[in-house]
DNA sequence: AATGAATGAGCCTTCATTCAT
DNA sequence: GATGAATGAAGGCTCATTCAT
């Protein structure tokens, strides 16, 4: 029996594992299945037990209610999309590493995980209205601060623009989303990671500080 | 009575003019205002009849549907944000030209009309797996192809790094959208205007060929 | 085509005239049967479609919840009730000639209409833990201020013991609506307007002052 | 550690005494709170274990089901009211003695176990539909055929007005009756106890037979 | 053009009860 | 005796849409 790793391709035996969340796994999984190809709205929780062969009151029970349902999954994308950027974000070191890591995770796990990327563009507004909105909130802000902290590091703020601090996220993560959301809906057929590098070094000329003149 | 200008900052007045045409505003507005506080799923057709103080009949002799009002919304706004677009695209003779009319009559406009913009990010989704989805998907299209052919000019091109053409409108606009949609949840203050040379110029510096050595 | 007149033996007709409320009226007819039939609570709205041929949409368009159907019928039951009160109490010039009043009335009205009274009984705790509750509350003071009031006038209260005034109407009404409430679930089989001057007397003599002795 | 006894305030240490009965009584009050404070039909099982920390397999051990706990608690109150009044009655005598018996005890018993009293007036409905309302109706007919029995007595019948018999009953405790009701929802303020005695003279006036001259 | 009463399919959720451990 | 995860029938209610006037 392979135990589920860091590298496993399925999400939901990450970040629920052992044998006896094998009912929950299967309803969340249907779950994101139905919201991805009907629409949040539009999916109805007759949907995802028909998928899942799971019981009304089962589904009620472990989530509460349908919202319930697309807070847990939400939370889970989210929180294995920080776990892969955090890896490459320890490593960092000059400025350009970092705006390397923020880019690249970002590409690679929307690449690897493109339903849950699917996901999460569509649910963000139904969490963020609901009774989890501050949670999400809270942790949104507090990620923008300690990104702000690191960058704020004297040696790599020389190394940016001196351009104003609520811009820089924008300004780094934006080409990225833009392209991952036209990617998820068909607009364009390239996989962001076959971009992974442009996205970058395009990131990177968009922040980085004119270089010194050589003499 | 005034007549309505293009510089009328009521997007409505500029587009449905008339005194005829007073109720079918009115309702538009309402219907703009409810989505946008509710969201459109959750927007009933009640709540925009208590608002707007008409009929159900009547709302339904104008747009046939939920539907039918979301989409003639949507193409009202995307009228509007190109009409904006438009002008400062026709001056446009350079690459850059090209690039600040794209980001700055992008930022321009959500800046002008910000419930106009938040209704836009919202509706696209809808209108996309509506009826009118294919009308949608032909004008993404040739709005982009417009685009890029217009960059392709040869002595334009050579001032662009040699990307992948699929990637261009993200790095154009990603950034400046990304802003946007955080200023329209509240998440950056600063109206995104104020950022307006910040964002083309680095949208810019993203795309921009490695200036020429001059020996 | 007969006018409901204030001798009309249906209460419906009586409250809601008109052939507008048609419909109203037949739903109001069907949810009192089933309410007595099955009770309140096991009552479903399904029930009162079915028999009153309504639909789901009308039901709520007219009474907004199954609550506020109780309570629609509620008040209409003791509108009716008061009216019938009202008349013998405004002839009544003795005190006797009150307590026959209240008595009487309370008799008659529930012979003649046993199963609004049944329901009555069945609804005071739905509506009074409702949101109509506070209505109800202020209607059952005011009816009691005015009786004391009455009652209090000089030369009646001359005619009666000098007992607690809040024990006064429990006296009076107590014995009634205890053989009401018995009648009504068949645990006695005679009509309670049979026993109409036994509770009339029996009323008075409880609350009646010892008569004076003759010389 | 202090035996419950007969003169104990808490009905179900009565009723339910011994270690072993602990838990059963932690639910049958944690019932009874929870049926007086939602109503019978509102209260849903969860409400019940939440308040009595039992768990659901344990409860359905117990009483069987949702009804059966209804008709454990209302036969628990009903023989704790009997138990109370049989005393007074048993040393009853005279006409007027029964009279005092069958009200004072009520009186006090209901002054005594509000809470068991309010549980009564809600269950009776509820248990009278049920599998054991033939144990209720007979219940119901014994005593009352005992008291018709007692009150025939020659010399006792003398005594009372010649009124018929199925009135008798809400003669004597209807007032009484209905001042409790009014009393356990608020309505008046006084507790019965306090009224005791003009409750048992006010019943015996209705029902005594007119005083016989002295000549 | 305008009105709003009427329709009814369908949805989310509740909750008494069961049963494997 | 005790536990609580799992079940699923059934219920109250919403809401887009129609249509007679």
């Amino acid at each position: 029996m392979a135990m589920p790793t860091a590298s496993s391709p399925d999400l939901l035996d990450r970040t629920h594992p052992g044998a006896r969340a094998q009912l929950k796994r299967r309803m969340l999984r249907a779950a994101l299945a139905c919201f991805n190809e009907r629409g949040i709205a539009a999916t109805t929780i007759e949907d995802i037990l028909t998928r899942s062969e799971a019981s009304v009151g089962n589904l009620y029970h472990h989530f509460g209610s349908k919202e319930g349902l697309v807070a847990a999954l939400y939370f889970c994308a989210l929180d294995d999309q920080s776990a892969l950027t955090e890896a490459a974000w320890a490593q960092a070191r000059s400025a350009r590493d970092g705006v390397a890591a923020l880019v690249g995770g970002y590409v690679d796990w929307v690449s690897a995980q493109p339903e849950w990327a699917r996901f999460l563009f569509q649910a963000r507004a139904v969490v963020a209205s609901g009774p989890q909105g501050a949670e999400l909130k809270s942790r949104n802000r507090q990620r923008a601060r300690q990104w702000m902290a690191w960058f704020s590091e004297p040696e790599r703020m020389q190394a940016l623009q001196a351009w104003p601090a609520e811009l820089f996220p924008s300004l780094v993560i934006g080409p990225a989303e833009n392209y991952c959301r036209a990617w998820l809906s068909g607009r364009v057929k390239g996989v962001p990671q076959v971009h992974r590098e442009v996205l970058i070094e395009a990131a990177w000329r968009s922040v980085a500080a004119d270089a010194a003149p050589a003499f």
